[in-house]
RNA sequence: UGGGGCAUCGUAUAAUGGCAGUACAGCGGACUCUGAAUCCGCUAGUCUAGGUUCGAAUCCUAGUGCCCCAGCCA
């Protein structure tokens, strides 16, 4: 089937970057060349999706490049660990920097030429303030900073401090070097802004050989001038950043790449800062950076979604400079209309109540076909066991139904998916707790695989699993990870009082076609009815499947009777 | 008058002086062996006030609101 994507409404329009690369392509640039610099301290998020499809996206539209860079400048903050689960990501999400990775720390030696080059320039100075006096000296947002006695320092005398620094002769804090810009700047990057500290550190790449690193301001422009980054995309508050970028790559004379910046992605229902998901990690509220309701891509990746899914997501999102804030619901829209497609189907009881078929001969078993997916007849069909004993879900049989109940109930018809239409005509319950605990149905043997050669009509159609040979699976069902759509805009309150308490629920007994008891690999399926389900990669075990439901099915009839449905 | 940015249906996003469109969400209907999907329809928007113009979301003026910046983090 033909996606409906040919004209719709992200081909026809183009977003600002893409509007200014077409027309420095037209100025005379010879191809983009962009670049995906993370660093290193953390796993990527959604948010880094959106400026991954974008950075990796413009190369691939305009015959470009993307680079992936590791912007790695400082050691106390960073691991290899990380390293090696950004590149998975990356990869995952389908994207391809062939070899073209490049560290930051790679260009420390150029990045010190460079400083040299300022110092007797006389456009920056090492200082020995200490951060605290820096910090006091800098100003206010409404005020002024007043310049450092270090300022007149000689040339001379700081070419030989910083070498010293570089030596080791110092210990942390006890200088910097400085750009000599502008104390009384509006902008605060301008007012000499620290290129290089002293940390005594080993860093993961370099390992001991430096004892000072640069800061991000000025690795990063002379990174992207050095790789000819012609289009440095980045987020907004990188915006007041940019006046220093600038001044750096013409001072040094060195090509001029562009900074440009959009909004970067914020998602309701979530929060999408490394800091606030470290603490979510570290302390405990999940089970690690790819837990299932994490927005990290490991997260997601695990919870079930498919990179097509993100990449259309990323797409639909578009690319401006206004602060927004996503709903969550576009996400799950992506991944329903992703699956829908292409998942499998599936019957599974999540909470099992037994259903004896009175009239149907004990010990008699029947193999039925299935539709593997309706939307893909290519998918084919599939055999599913039907015997007098089944499972049906719980909540698909009322004692006392409300009016537009379409499922079972004392006296009511209803189809079981792909085999009989059966009518209620008894239940029991037990004496102490009230709890049913069995439905009697009779079968109409003239309706086998669900049709009504009398044409009668049957509102509601129940998925089942035949008891003898059902498989018993374990179903994780998750929900938004907190319970309000903004959980940082309380600036009181700490933003993890807001978690979702059942934002995981655990189902042990499960009870699902044979076919899912012994399973292995990426599956995505639908159990229908319920929703889109993946076998989870860690906790399954051969022979003990562990489900993550990815997202349930829209459920038009929980919102209309107000009732939480499974 | 510290500096920088942003304002279009509930949420996003298009319209680059010429019919305010699309998607998600919501609501209603059709169809249905998934209360899914699909299809059809509906609701709903240019921050405010002036101005320029035959014509303004778009240009001008003045306001208002929101976001970012005072790390030796990125």
């Amino acid at each position: 089937m033909k996606p409906k994507a040919d004209n719709n409404e992200y081909s026809e329009s183009e977003d600002f970057i893409r509007a200014r690369i077409r027309s420095d392509l037209e100025s005379g640039i010879e191809k983009p060349v962009t670049r995906f610099p993370p660093e290193p301290n953390g796993y990527l998020h959604i948010g880094h999706a959106k400026s991954i499809c974008l950075n990796f996206g413009i190369a691939e539209e305009f015959g470009g490049e993307c680079n992936l860079r590791f912007d790695d400048t400082n050691p106390s903050k960073e691991d290899i660990e990380y390293e090696e689960a950004i590149k998975e990501d990356v990869r995952w999400l389908g994207f391809d920097w062939e070899n073209r990775i490049y560290y930051a720390s790679d260009y420390f030696e150029q990045l010190y030429e460079y400083a040299l080059q300022l110092i007797g320039e006389g456009k920056a100075y090492v200082d020995d303030l200490s951060a605290e006096e820096i910090r006091e000296y800098r100003g206010t947002l409404s005020e002024p900073g007043r310049e450092s006695p270090s300022r007149e320092r000689s040339v001379e005398e700081s070419l030989g401090l910083f070498q010293a620094m570089r030596n080791g002769d110092f210990d942390d804090g006890q200088y910097v070097l400085r750009a000599k810009i502008d104390m009384a700047s509006g902008n605060m990057n301008m007012r000499d802004p620290v290129m290089y500290r002293i940390m005594k550190k080993p860093h993961p790449r370099t390992r001991d050989s430096w004892s000072i690193y640069p800061m991000y301001d000025w690795a990063h422009g002379q990174s992207d001038s050095i790789e000819g980054i012609t289009h440095s995309l980045c987020t907004l508050e990188f915006e007041d950043h940019r006046p220093l970028y600038d001044w750096f790559i013409v001072q040094l004379g060195i090509y001029h790449s562009r900074q440009i910046e959009f909004a970067r992605l914020n998602l309701s229902y979530t929060v999408l800062s490394k800091r606030n998901l470290m603490k979510l990690v570290s302390e405990g509220f999940v089970s690690g950076w790819d837990d299932p309701r994490m927005p990290t891509i490991s997260g997601l990746r695990r919870r079930g979604y498919t990179p097509e899914s993100i990449k259309d997501f990323c797409r639909k999102i578009g690319i401006t400079k206004q602060d927004s804030v996503i709903d969550m619901e576009l996400l799950e829209h992506s991944i329903r209309e992703d699956l829908n497609r292409r998942a499998q189907r599936m019957m599974v009881v999540l909470d099992p109540l037994k259903v004896v078929i009175v009239n149907y001969p004990e010990g008699k078993e029947e193999e039925l076909d299935a539709v593997n997916n309706p939307e893909d007849p290519s998918m084919g069909k599939r055999k599913v066991p039907f015997s007098r004993e089944l499972f049906i879900e719980r909540d698909d049989f009322m004692e006392d139904p409300p009016k537009k109940f379409y499922r079972l109930s004392p006296g009511s018809e209803v189809r079981l998916r792909y085999a009989y239409i059966v009518r209620c005509v008894g239940f029991e319950r037990d004496p102490t707790t009230g709890e049913v605990t069995e439905v009697h149905c009779e079968y109409d043997p003239d309706t086998r695989g669900g049709s009504a050669p009398d044409g009668r009509k049957v509102r509601g159609t129940i998925h089942w699993v035949s008891a003898k040979s059902a498989s018993r699976v374990t179903v994780r069902l998750y929900d938004r990870l907190f319970t309000v759509p903004n959980p940082m805009a309380d600036k009181q309150r700490e933003f993890t009082e807001f978690l979702n308490p059942d934002s995981l629920r655990i189902l042990e007994n499960c009870a699902a076609e044979p076919a899912l008891g012994d399973c292995a690999g990426d599956i995505n399926c639908q159990f229908e009815r319920k929703g889109y389900f993946v076998l989870d990669s860690v906790d399954s075990v051969s022979g003990a499947p562990v489900f993550n439901r990815t997202v349930s099915l829209r459920d038009s009839w929980s919102r209309q009777s107000g009732g939480k449905v499974g």
